[in-house]
RNA sequence: GGGGGCGUGGUGUAGUGGCUAACAUGCGGCCCUGUCAAGGCCGAGACCGCGGGUUCGAACCCCGUCGCUCCCGCCA
């Protein structure tokens, strides 16, 4: 018999069917026994007679919460049932797979839920929650909402390596590998990938791929390894182009989320979802400090024109005001904080064309229109302090014939964040890894 | 790399110098006319992360250590 799922037995009542999931709850009494089944889409009540089928009866009081279990029975509706109004008299059930009692903890009690680092020793169980269930349906709306507007727009996928034999950007540490007898790298980042499909014409192209980051960051928003969203597009006037299609992009995708999801994200979560207005406000680095100054936050001395996090807040709170907007570009920054492939403002060499886009006071993403000059940019790697000979693979895309280009990179599980609310990266990923947490 | 906080039955908590370590939940048993956040009764389960110290006496104070966590730095 073919598997009904649980929220379409309203289209089968008076019928036997087999319905197929996980035991939540057993209410066991002398004659009656009554059996919470769930599935992915949603939950019913099995009950059962007992003095009709006692052997029946046996296995069923043996089962442990969590028990994977094929169960068929008739379909009836019942007004008595508060779960739906209907419920399963039970025919015959299958034990396919017993869950051991008790279990490490249990994922439907909310009022003793464990900390997040024994949940995720235990993470299969934990991804059974309803928050989790839901949390990975919207990443996968949101992904696919992006593809199709990058589809749409012409972009094309690329999947660059993720093992290099060089160090692909400064600054954030590399972990490393053993690559035959010699040397190689976790890629930090698609930077310089991207950049070459620039040079090699396909005009405007994204990734979705893992970026490795050896950065020993105890922090709610930091990982070692997370998913990076990608894009670099090619005849840009200056990075306002990449700004623009972010923000369409964005708000398109959270529409998408809205649109579809609002209502069950509203029931398991208890926030709406908030689709970001375009245009996003723009600050400029000296407009932003400024505001700080006004508003009255110190900033620490010595950032020379770089924001800490509490400035990253206060900013975010301050547009979050004046322009109704959780979302929102912070421009122009001074080059002291950005990397040498920034192009300059022509007009002011000390500031960058480059961005980071803040949302719900947390930097999600950075980007910039990049230098594609082969002289400025080797000027510039040399002012940085850079030998050439070991970014000559990079420099040489700019040899015949790249056209201008920018774009940006985004931490996929960050956005998961802002959009759910969600207090901690480990929450908005599948399997978090981070210095102290390799397993599971 | 720097700083703060927390480690008590499976899980969540209470207890901050006199405890035979409490409560909830879960687990096991018995009971219950169909339950539905089921209910009732009984029971098992923790030498209070580990090591040392102070004290007549330590879960509680001190030192060390390990683990976790948060913040800063770094970033997405």
């Amino acid at each position: 018999m073919t598997r009904t799922l649980i929220n379409d037995l309203n289209n089968h009542i008076d019928e036997v069917v087999t319905v197929k999931g996980w035991l939540q709850t057993l209410r066991d009494q002398k004659n009656m026994q009554f059996l919470i089944l769930r599935d992915r889409t949603g939950l019913v009540q099995v009950a059962h007679y007992r003095p009709e089928h006692p052997e029946l009866g046996e296995h069923i009081s043996a089962l442990g919460t969590e028990s994977a279990l094929t169960v068929t029975g008739k379909v009836v509706k019942n007004e008595v049932v508060k779960l739906g109004g209907l419920e399963i008299q039970l025919h015959d059930l299958v034990i396919e797979n017993n869950a051991e009692a008790p279990l490490p903890y249990d994922p439907f009690d909310q009022e003793n839920m464990p900390a997040i680092d024994f949940r995720m020793d235990w993470r299969y169980l934990d991804l059974r929650r309803d928050q989790n269930l839901l949390l990975f349906r919207v990443q996968t709306l949101l992904e696919h909402a992006m593809r199709e507007f990058w589809v749409n727009e012409g972009f094309i996928e690329i999947h660059s390596p993720k093992i290099m034999g060089s160090p692909s950007e400064s600054g954030a540490e590399l972990f490393e590998i053993d690559y035959f007898e010699r040397k190689a790298y976790l890629a930090q980042s698609p930077q310089f990938y991207k950049q070459m499909a620039m040079a090699a014409g396909f005009e405007r192209v994204f990734e979705v791929g893992p970026v490795f980051r050896a950065d020993p960051s105890y922090t709610s928003r930091h990982m070692t390894e997370f998913t990076g969203l990608d894009i670099e597009i090619s005849w840009i006037e200056s990075h306002e182009d990449v700004l623009k299609f972010t923000e369409r992009w964005l708000n398109y995708a959270f529409q998408r989320v809205k649109d579809e999801l609002d209502e069950e994200i509203m029931k398991v979560f208890g926030i709406e979802v908030t689709v970001p207005e375009v245009p996003f406000p723009r600050l400029t680095m000296a407009e932003t400090l400024d505001v700080l100054k006004k508003v009255g936050y110190d900033l620490p001395k010595e950032r020379k024109g770089d924001l800490d996090p509490g400035g990253e807040r206060a900013i975010a709170e301050y547009v979050k005001n004046e322009f109704n907007n959780e979302f929102f570009f912070l421009i122009d920054w001074p080059i002291t904080v950005r990397p040498f492939y920034h192009m300059r403002h022509p007009d002011n060499p000390d500031l960058t064309r480059s961005f980071d886009l803040i949302a719900g006071g947390l930097e999600i993403a950075t980007g910039a229109q990049r230098e594609h000059r082969y002289e400025v940019l080797k000027k510039q790697a040399l002012e940085y302090g850079l030998g050439l000979e070991s970014i000559q693979f990079y420099l040489d895309f700019f040899r015949y014939g790249c056209p201008p280009h920018g774009g940006f990179g985004m931490g996929l599980s960050r956005l998961l964040m802002v959009l759910l609310k969600l207090p901690n990266i480990r929450e908005a990923v599948y399997l978090f890894r981070g210095p102290n947490r390799l397993h599971p």
